[in-house]
DNA sequence: GTCTATATTCAGATAGAC
DNA sequence: GTCTATCTGAATATAGAC
């Protein structure tokens, strides 16, 4: 049985230089553990929870497949450190940003710059979240508590609230048409993240290919918060 | 080996009332393949198509486990029989809606309102599909043909371009901001698919339950083709 | 067309040496 | 901490009787 179950994921303070006798040949010295999680990432993001394998996970660590077991216990565990760190890149983002003191105006673009920035570098997090989310609902309560973090101090909730009383201000002075919080952030998601779970369906319906869904990227990280703030005008 | 490996999925034409010798007791003998097919699509939403299992299928399809070769060969073939059966519900209809000769704003409305009433019915469809598409790119080609049907006599680029055209002209008349048609479709795809593929992370972050969520639909339903055209307006 | 029984393959997990 | 060797269970798939 091993004896290191992971605690908890994250910058392990551990021995700084290991003993290097019997690390295999070719294999840089980094931490294991860190190895591990970085090679179930890009496993689990391509192949999604159920059709991971260990194996593969192992191969691409380069790492010894029981080495899996000895840090993370078992596939579950794994996968479960694995989503939190991608909820944690997609979450506590448009959070923070919702919550600060900008303008709406200020708020929209922040956000869609964001967004349409970091998934732009992973282009496959939202599939991944999603289905997660989708075939293990639990998951996204196991994780809710990290919602609300020092980055983002205020429970989702709280801050939509705020941001409700924001726009109920705004539309009392005539610039806006009244909008529920709850609507507006759907929206917001719903422009910014979808495209990017929906990259293959997309690709297809309209022809382009890689150069092509770039140069869609550009205009839409453009005229996005136009076309938000068009909508949301009185 | 199996005899009958599935030809294609649809309405079989095949023997009326098969001899009931031999059936288990409280099965209806209905269409063998059909219930197969039914069940699979529930299971494969349900679970994912690597997270699925035929025993499962065979047992909410009340048949032999044996039977699901013998009518689609593999799990693989089953999987692909409803992945098309998926996506023929979700694609044909925005396309058929938007080549219609309808002005751009009842485009719009019946677009709205044609995806939030039949997701609504099927609100697992949108996460599966994209989920695949994820796991599984190439399947989007596979049935890229199954696009341009009867229902929607365009092929997407066709559709698009001249959806395009009708943009351009009313953006000329001064009635809308100038948009092409790929940003357009992407938006009206996001705001409508992209609620019901996030639905568990919606419940958590907004703080709603079901009650909560169809309330949330309704006024969804009933806003979202303003907020849509108000976008679009010059 | 449907069933039982079984072959085969493979994945996740563990024991125990080093 | 890392390795080799192996167990155990499960899942897809097939053979062949009926």
């Amino acid at each position: 049985m091993p004896t290191r179950r992971n605690p908890s994921v994250g910058t392990d303070s551990g021995s700084a230089s290991p003993a290097r006798v019997g690390r295999p040949v070719g294999t840089p010295d980094g931490d294991t553990e860190r190895r591990i999680l970085d090679a179930a990432k890009r496993v689990f993001i391509r192949r999604g929870t159920a059709g991971a394998r260990m194996q593969e996970i192992a191969e691409e660590a380069e790492v010894n497949p029981a080495l899996l077991h000895y840090y993370f216990d078992s596939k579950d565990g794994l996968s479960l450190a694995v989503f939190r760190e991608a909820a944690g890149k997609l979450f506590p983002g448009i959070l923070r940003i919702l919550s600060s003191d900008l303008s709406i105006e200020d708020r929209v673009e922040q956000v869609v710059h964001h967004y349409i920035d970091t998934l732009r570098e992973n282009p496959f997090l939202p599939g991944y979240v999603l289905g997660e989310l989708n075939f293990n609902p639990a998951r996204m309560t196991m994780i809710a508590g990290q919602l609300a973090s020092p980055d983002a101090p205020l429970a989702p909730r709280a801050a939509l609230d705020r941001l409700g009383r924001e726009l109920a201000r705004r539309a009392a002075l005539g610039d806006f048409r009244p909008m529920t919080a709850d609507q507006f952030l759907v929206n917001l998601a719903s422009l910014c993240v979808f495209p990017f779970a929906a990259r293959p369906m997309i690709g297809v319906m309209l022809g382009i290919d890689d150069a092509g869904w770039q140069a869609f990227l550009d205009a839409r990280r453009a005229e996005l918060p136009r076309f938000i703030l068009n909508a949301l005008r009185a």
